[in-house]
DNA sequence: TTAATACATGTATATATGTTCATATATAAT
DNA sequence: ATTATATATGAACATATATACATGTATTAA
């Protein structure tokens, strides 16, 4: 009994969220919010990135629910969606520190 | 007490290896894969695809360590090298079904 | 209202990536 | 040795992507 391969749709859009895990820019701004929320200015300051640049990258992170935001005031607080994405970078991590 | 962002050689690797999966026709092959090793030959076949665009591909996979292969006469079988593999696919299947 | 702060968006550009065509290599069959 | 089969590799091309600059929008402060 074969295990189905997904439909095109599904690869699809499996590609594009997993394709988000593909840029050590994200992957910083991912593994800096484990802490924890932040605002724009905070992760840009906290990696020496630009403004615009966290900007583009956070619209991504949040449009492919990676990422959620809070506005308070005039500012806007990012943080990990859901337990999906902590899972996905520490099996990442293993896999690449198992060098033989 | 902060979790610490892995270094910079870390999150590249890292980074290399998660867009790997970033992408349908990489997704296709390695999800026909769960049902055991293949040839590239019937990959191929299986998926519709050119024979060159599975060897690229292929050699990708091997190379980033999501595949092994074997080979057995003139015929070189393709299989998923470990299990963090499936795991990623498994979570970002979850993920993706998780729409509101 | 005006200025300041925080964030988002549009556009341009350099670089990366996926596929295809042409061709090479390796093993097996005749 | 020649031919056939299976896979790999190199190069070219079209498309996608990340970043930076310029600018827009929204909220708060003066």
């Amino acid at each position: 009994m074969d295990v189905q391969i997904p439909v095109e749709e599904e690869i699809i859009d499996l590609a594009e969220f997993l394709k988000t895990f593909g840029d050590p820019t994200r992957l910083r701004i991912l593994f800096l919010l484990r802490n924890g929320e932040l605002g724009v200015q905070a992760i840009g300051d906290a990696l020496g990135l630009h403004q615009t640049t966290v900007s583009h990258q956070l619209k991504l992170l949040r449009h492919l629910r990676l990422l959620r935001y809070r506005k308070e005031g005039r500012g806007v607080f990012y943080a990990l969606n859901d337990s999906h994405i902590e899972q996905i970078l520490e099996i990442g991590m293993q896999h690449i520190q198992e060098q033989i």
